[in-house]
RNA sequence: GGCCCGUUCGUCUAGGGGUUAGGACGCAAGAUUUUCAUUCUUGUAGCAGGGGUUCGAAUCCCCUACGGGCUACCA
């Protein structure tokens, strides 16, 4: 490997929401820089003006920041190398592709979409498939058939026309992928000749990858795998335009797969088998569909790169849970699996929980103010604190907090069924009547001298402690669940825990 | 169809010639909690198939099958 500093790019489309899978290979990118002392720079690779979304830049840069991904060069953000807008360099572009036509590499085609449409068609009647290339380049409508005047005069008279890559015929061109080891591609076999420069007056992605990445002086090009058909193209590019020796190392990682049935992970999984599939929520500016997010699900940043980190990379340990400065110190591409990983969201649910766990009680109680609030609950810090410190280890999310703990801010409105049939007895009304009226005269209300006061008379009384609990767990939460029934009754206070007591009698009757 | 990449418990994975094939999620059982959850313990389950090479193959080679990606004036 070369000694040169370590430069790497993440260069997404902004022709919508960031897929998670984009998000690792952001996340291996960062990853790999952070590890080689190197730089982490984003690039926006918008040459299709027919695909841009509106807000989908804006939504990628928000969702390495959620992420922590943070980029030393990028759009909005500066550096030596910009504009980092594939569009705002649309100019610099131009030079090379004529470099190539003068030196051979490349030609000119001035065959219409309609005419490469039709004999696309025409091939696929035959089940054959129409390639543009080595075998047909010579009797098509290009610069390599026409004569120089002709060619000229096409030119000259503003003919339509885009730049085409002069596929070398028979060529092997053999490339060491860092993750996959020596990949070889025969350029007759399997590589026609790519359009590089569009007749709007954009390069194609290859294009300007390739000049971009070189003049940013990348070093190491990090993708996901669907890109590893297009190396040797790339690979003869970087030798055409003269910059063998500083050309960027190639590492291809594979894909996030669905979590069941056949393909890699897309939108509709995630609506499907309800889990988000990209870090933010998303509207969608044309449809008005609107995607879930990571973020907005209740999933914690850290928990997030924990699980994507894991997907597709394991340290080679038993270790499980890594902040992102400690996967900065241990990432490395030779511990990079090869195969596609199937997504598992179980799993992710409980990186989530595992961080939820790590949390204070006091940084959950903040997090969980603004839900209170929304439910209309007053209540004070103390309580809860207190609350949340008694329900905590049963939630794995922040949403969890409420459905957990409600009936501590509003008396039940309905009864479980399934607990009332099972629990709720002949006799059982009279017993709670009785145990309200013990409940009045225990004057320290707290958990402790409840639960004394309350044993003390279970004992005098000769009653089944469970024939009494369950019951009054019942008539205070409203169902069968719930920490310790003193503490609650503790945490309810005195007063409303005796009229919840009668409110259950006369409601269950 | 063509080209390229891949294949270890249901899932994520360790293991790279000699291992009782290890861990994690999930699932199940037990313990504990006079209740629910937590927690703990135990269990469950795997080298795609066939040929080689070798004293010995999950591990190296070949074939087959299966999975995945690409095959646009998209990235």
């Amino acid at each position: 490997m070369s000694d040169k500093k370590v430069r790497v790019r993440f260069a997404p489309s902004p022709t919508g929401p960031l897929h998670m899978g984009g998000v690792r290979t952001a996340l291996f990118n960062y990853l790999f820089a952070k590890k080689h002392n190197g730089e982490f720079i984003l690039r926006i690779e918008d040459t299709d003006q027919t695909r841009f979304v509106p807000g989908a830049e804006e939504y990628i840069i928000e969702s390495l920041n959620w992420c922590g991904l943070t980029p030393v060069e990028g759009p909005g953000i500066g550096g030596e190398f910009g504009p980092y807008r594939q569009s705002e360099r649309k100019d610099l572009y131009k030079k090379y592709a004529d470099q190539l036509i003068s030196s051979g590499w490349a030609y000119y085609a001035f065959d219409t979409p309609e005419e490469i449409d039709a004999l696309r068609k025409e091939a696929e009647a035959n089940k054959e498939t129409f390639s543009y290339g080595i075998g047909t380049r010579e009797n098509l409508n290009n610069s390599l058939k026409l004569s120089q005047e002709e060619v000229q005069q096409k030119l000259t008279s503003g003919e339509a026309y885009v730049i085409r890559f002069k596929m070398p015929e028979d060529t092997d061109v053999t490339e060491e992928d860092l993750i996959r080891g020596s990949v070889t591609f025969n350029t007759t076999k399997s590589l026609d000749d790519k359009v590089l420069f569009k007749s709007d007056g954009m390069p194609t992605y290859h294009l300007a990858n390739v000049v971009d990445d070189h003049l940013m002086k990348i070093s190491h090009v990090i993708r996901g795998e669907e890109w590893l058909p297009s190396m040797p193209l790339h690979v003869l590019l970087y030798k055409a335009l003269g910059w063998e020796a500083t050309k960027p190392r190639f590492a291809h990682l594979p894909l996030i797969l669905k979590p069941v049935g056949k393909g890699k992970l897309s939108k509709r999984d995630g609506d499907k088998m309800g889990f988000p599939v990209f870090p933010l929520k998303w509207t969608d500016p044309q449809t008005g569909d609107i995607s879930r997010g990571y973020r907005e699900d209740g999933y914690f940043p850290e928990a997030f790169i924990n699980l994507l980190a894991l997907l597709g990379w394991n340290p080679g340990t038993d270790k499980e849970f890594f902040s992102l400065e400690e996967l900065g110190e241990l990432f490395s591409l030779e511990r990079v699996v090869k195969s596609g990983s199937r997504f598992d969201p179980e799993k992710a649910k409980w990186f989530n929980k595992h961080y939820f766990q790590e949390k204070t009680v006091d940084e959950l109680a903040l997090l969980f103010k603004p839900v209170l609030k929304e439910k209309g609950v007053e209540a004070g810090d103390e309580k809860i604190a207190k609350v949340v410190a008694e329900i905590k280890e049963r939630c794995e999310f922040v949403s969890d907090l409420w459905d957990q703990s409600y009936y501590f801010f509003e008396a039940p409105e309905s009864y479980d069924e399934k607990t009332v049939s099972k629990r709720w007895k002949e006799d059982t009304p009279g017993k709670l009547s009785e145990i309200s009226v013990l409940f009045e005269s225990v004057s320290d209300w707290k958990a402790e001298a409840i639960k004394e006061a309350f044993s003390a008379f279970m004992n005098e009384k000769e009653w089944g402690f469970g024939v009494v609990m369950n019951p009054l767990r019942l008539s205070l939460v409203g169902g069968n669940m719930g920490p310790d029934l003193f503490v609650i009754c503790e945490l309810l206070g005195k007063e409303e825990t005796i009229k919840r007591i009668q409110l259950a009698i006369e409601k269950i009757g």
